[in-house]
RNA sequence: GGGCCCUUAGCUCAGCAGGUAGAGCAACUGACUCUUAAUCAGUAGGUUGUCGGUUCGAUCCCGACAGGGCUCACCA
């Protein structure tokens, strides 16, 4: 990186500190406080009774302002739980001190002792009666007022959104109190946490394009997880009856603000159960989230009301085209005229669809915009449900259901299918599939089908989107903004 | 990958029928003992994303490239 003349004089500065024999970098620190608990413990406390208290308060963090009067200043302190003002007066802290305190920068690290008190425009504040520097900035941070916009800034350089930003670290903090709300939710219903292979020998368990890699002392071929769901069916079978996981997928696709190649999915397995049991258990899941989270169970997502109160609305994929089109329910029952219809919408069907897949492209391009408040459609085909046990009274359709929020599918799941044979049949139709050219179509799984063979109780499972969820419930407009480190191309030129 | 848009000082933004750039904050020097976007006086800071073209002359017009945003496609 250039050096510009702003470095150039940080370094210059750091060096006489240096030469003056001043720790830049020490960490013997010993911190009692957080500006938090500093705030709530005096948040009702007036001057004269602040005035009584003898006890002294240490706490450290980054100074995010500096407001110098010559032999007094006031800095703003921020630390991991927010900002509290501090008073750095020449005859109190002492004149070293406030010598060192002159030569320190907004960005800096430092640590601050001594009683609190309230300004005369009533702040609650610290008076220092000792200062040190913890650490030294050597680059400025973003201007104070208007902060750090640039989304791109703000995605390579996540550290400084963070600093700057106090809303990012805020959507962080949630959820990963999303994430432990779920934890607990599932061990209070008896689910066992497990960790199955990132690097699969074959991608499977959904329908995608995955990453490939090379393990070379195995001399073989790996592929990042699309799923974990195999893996995780292979538990049940082996006794393991309420397994789930919570755990990064990749997938090959595109980039949009509500995909990422990698994202994170709570995946998990209930034996003796259904698809239904699973709405019930979904429905208590997220109002469970909500109602520690929110402490209700309405939010707003980009200016629209969602109401979590179940029961949510149930309605087959058939029935939500029919819904929303107005069209004759016969159309969605035979291959041709559905064609006929897709094509009126501009979709690109060729003739040998089958069916199946059709009503999934109509229901895509018709319905699933306009599913806002929480519903879970049901009964897909069987053409693209793999995996999913079929519908005793219509075994061209699966037991299977999405959850959509604000058109956008938030969960996936189904009774799974535990008969190796029609297992077989399954992966067979896919194979068909990929020499048709669908480079996305399940592989066969000997192994899988193997472990079938061996008896899966029946059972029930269900993938849930963590960053979208996370996505609605604060509020966030791409999923770029629920992930730390979002996936960007790398810039040639370094720095910036 | 397609379409549209964006890229100017550390940050947030101006600018210009084409005549090589301004402000606020940050920085630097000085003043100041209750400020909170502190204030006041002064100073400095730019290969206008990169490369090429048109032109006497390009930050501005054209092209390519890079990065980003939105969107469509694929998908969760």
């Amino acid at each position: 990186m250039e050096e510009n003349e702003l470095l150039k004089k940080r370094k210059e500065k750091i060096e006489a500190l240096r030469a003056e024999g001043i720790d830049l970098y020490p960490n013997n620190v010993n911190v009692k406080n957080t500006t938090e608990e500093i705030l709530s413990r005096f948040s009702d406390a007036d001057h004269d009774q602040l005035v009584q208290i003898e006890e002294r308060f240490s706490i450290a963090g980054r100074i995010m302002a500096i407001r110098n009067f010559g032999k007094a200043a006031f800095i703003s302190l921020q630390d991991r739980k927010g900002r509290l003002q501090g008073y750095i007066h020449k005859q109190i802290v002492g004149e070293e001190a406030y010598q060192l305190f002159k030569k320190l920068d907004v960005g800096d690290i430092v640590m601050t002792e001594g009683k609190v008190f309230r300004t005369k425009t009533g702040e609650l504040t610290i008076e220092a009666d000792r200062l040190r520097l913890l650490s030294k900035a050597i680059r400025p941070l973003p201007e104070k007022w208007h902060g750090l916009t640039d989304i791109e800034t703000r995605y390579r350089q996540r550290h400084l959104d963070l600093i700057v930003n106090p809303r990012v670290k805020e959507v962080f903090q949630k959820r990963s109190r999303i994430i432990q709300l779920m934890r607990r939710f599932m061990e209070d219903r008896d689910f066992l946490e497990v960790e199955t292979p990132m690097m699969q020998p074959r991608a499977g368990g959904a329908v995608a394009r995955p990453f490939k890699t090379y393990h070379h002392a195995l001399g073989m071929d790996l592929y990042l997880r699309i799923a974990p769901e195999l893996y995780l069916k292979r538990l049940v079978t082996g006794g393991m009856e309420r397994v789930y996981e919570i755990n990064r997928n990749f997938r090959n696709e595109g980039i949009s603000s509500f995909h990422n190649p990698e994202f994170t999915m709570m995946e998990f397995y209930q034996a003796y159960a259904t698809y239904e049991d699973l709405m019930s258990l979904t429905e208590s899941l997220f109002t469970f989230i909500a109602q520690n989270l929110l402490g209700q169970l309405t939010f707003s997502y980009q200016d629209r009301q969602i109401d979590l109160t179940p029961p949510w609305r149930r309605v087959t994929v058939k029935d939500a085209i029919i819904q929303t089109c107005r069209i004759d329910p016969d159309i969605l029952e035979n291959a041709a005229r559905a064609i006929a219809y897709a094509r009126s919408l501009h979709l690109d069907v060729n003739d040998q669809e089958p069916l199946g897949k059709v009503i999934m492209a109509i229901f895509e391009e018709t319905a699933e915009a306009g599913l806002v408040q929480p519903t879970f459609v049901t009964h897909y085909p069987v053409e693209v449900s793999p995996l999913s046990r079929r519908n005793a009274v219509n075994p061209s359709l699966t037991d299977r259901f999405e959850l959509y929020i604000c058109g956008k599918e938030i969960a996936n799941a189904f009774s799974e299918l535990n008969d190796p044979v029609d297992q077989r049949d399954r992966f067979l139709m896919q194979l068909k599939d990929r020499e048709a050219g669908d480079e996305e179509a399940h592989g066969m799984d000997e192994d899988y089908i193997t472990a079938l063979e061996y008896a899966m109780p029946p059972t029930a499972g269900e993938g849930i989107g963590i960053d979208r969820l996370v996505m609605l419930l604060t509020d966030s407009a791409s999923i770029r903004d629920v992930i730390l480190f979002p996936h960007m191309r790398i810039k040639d030129e370094g720095g910036n």
